[in-house]
DNA sequence: CTTTGCAAG
DNA sequence: CTTGTAAAG
């Protein structure tokens, strides 16, 4: 396999590097906050074979490099994740060259989608240090790949899809696009590959799937992420279909936001939703070793998530 | 009159303040650089009555508030203008009640045009400590009044006209528009208050008139203010109509510039252009005390000029 | 290069 | 509130 060493995985120092704890002020009902410092398992022991992904919506790739801060460069070094997959990265293909020259050595495996659509819109992307076996971009599955919204890369043991699932937008005016067309076309796209290997779907599904997701489920009932619509589409189309929320699997009962808008300060007062997954086949859900979110690194209105994956 | 005493208006500091002197790089032919340190005539007698004018194009007068660095108060503070004339203000209407409260006490007299045509573009302002007798906007004389670019007030001794003259575009695709219709409009509207008493003509006229005026004269012919219809016009709708250019009178043969475009650094190359003028009526050309620039003022693509006129 | 408004989230 | 566009200078 390609896949590294667990010496050279678990280097990571996210357990030792002070991660501020986000204080989680208003833990609803008897839910728990998640705190990244004290719910994490220990490393896995020396040459367990796995893999560690990241997700971002970076909200504008740009934007998050004029900050330095947190470029893909020091959250690598920092979290020394093998795959990282990065949605609303707003690029345009014209970009695409000029980003890939600020990858730094060892992620040299890298796979932009760009909406051709809207410019400056959407875009997912995969970079890893594992060359995968084959990439696809959009589903093939129907009309609607013009946004950038979903690469697959094939590795040995699994597929790995990263998406950017549709807002419903202001006035949830984009609903019905997006539960009858959109969600519809991803189920039966990670259908599909799962007759020949397990699926890890990851990526903004844009739905804050139970009241635990979301700290004012009750002023949220016809907020774009947060309908019926969409919470009963991401139960049918996903739950039901045999994916597992792993980081729900690993943190019953435990409030994790991995998004804060912009719009009402939310990062401070923690008003957050989770809107960013890790979904795995049943076939391999044991395998998750940990999954995370890492709240306190900034950049986006969204933090980064991981997932450990024994092979 | 309700114009203020010298005593009250010559403490400006902007003689004894350090500032610094834009170094001229390259002048041209035998001309002189100007340095606003040096160039300028000592303070009026006390008790001299005068008024002292600014102009000055903000390039968005919100962007500048934000600078904080260099807001119409501390302008006020250290050149102690009676009336501040504005260009570019790209404000709305919406914006105007706003921005009137972060005026400070004393120029309790301010008469905003805005673009209703095309919003956040163009816009002019008279800020005065000085009540005039009357203000107008526009010119009245054509339909080209929507674009917020004429601000008159009349004062006891003279009209003061604030204008910010239409830029002929890439391409010069407003160039006949500019010469044919604006320029025209605007010596229309001078001629017709000259009947009554002297006019202070300033602002953006964005015409920079003679080779003298810009840092390369054969390479811009046919740029948007350096075309000979636009020099020509210059000279036939405003020099000679009667008026003076305050600054060239009192500076012949010295090279100053108000306006650096962004585009090429042009500030640290002093790649300048004079674009902005106070042009006064012959009857009043020998009252003119000072026309002068500050070319060390940051914040916009233009600097401030000023000119001190007795009364 | 920078401001503005606009769409989108 | 912030990211992208585009128009304008």
């Amino acid at each position: 396999s390609e896949l590294l060493k667990t010496e050279e995985i678990i280097s990571s120092p996210s357990q030792s590097e002070p991660w501020t704890v986000l204080a989680h002020k208003k833990p609803q009902k008897d839910w728990k906050a998640y705190n990244p410092k004290t719910m994490r398992p220990p490393p896995l022991p020396e040459g367990t074979k796995c893999v560690k992904v990241m997700t971002w919506n970076v909200n504008g790739l740009r934007g998050l490099l004029k900050f330095e801060s947190f470029s893909a460069l020091q959250l690598a070094q920092r979290e020394n994740f093998d795959i990282l997959c990065l949605q609303e990265t707003k690029l345009q293909v014209k970009d695409v060259e000029e980003i890939k020259k600020t990858l730094i050595d060892g992620y040299d495996h890298s796979f932009w989608s760009c909406s051709v659509s809207k410019l400056g819109y959407s875009g997912t992307a995969i970079i890893s240090r594992i060359k995968p076996l084959s990439v696809r971009y959009g589903t093939g599955l129907s009309g609607h790949d013009t946004e950038g919204r979903i690469v697959t890369a094939e590795f040995d043991s699994f597929y790995l899809i990263n998406t950017y699932v549709p807002n419903s937008g202001d006035g949830l005016k984009r609903l019905s696009y997006r539960i009858e067309e959109w969600d519809r076309t991803l189920s039966n796209h990670i259908k599909e590959l799962e007759k020949s290997k397990p699926v890890v779907l990851t990526g903004d599904l844009n739905c804050a799937h139970e009241e635990i997701d979301i700290f004012n489920p009750a002023g949220n009932k016809r907020s774009a992420g947060f309908t019926i619509e969409e919470r009963q589409s991401f139960g049918a189309n996903l739950l039901d279909k045999g994916f597992v929320d792993t980081f729900r699997k690993q943190h019953p009962g435990v409030v994790g936001y991995t998004y804060w808008g912009y719009r009402h300060g939310g990062r401070k007062t923690n008003k957050g939703w989770r809107l960013d997954y890790f979904l795995v086949s049943q076939s391999i859900a044991a395998n998750v070793h940990d999954s995370y979110i890492l709240p306190d690194i900034n950049g986006s209105d969204h933090c980064p998530i991981g997932l450990i994956l024994k092979l």
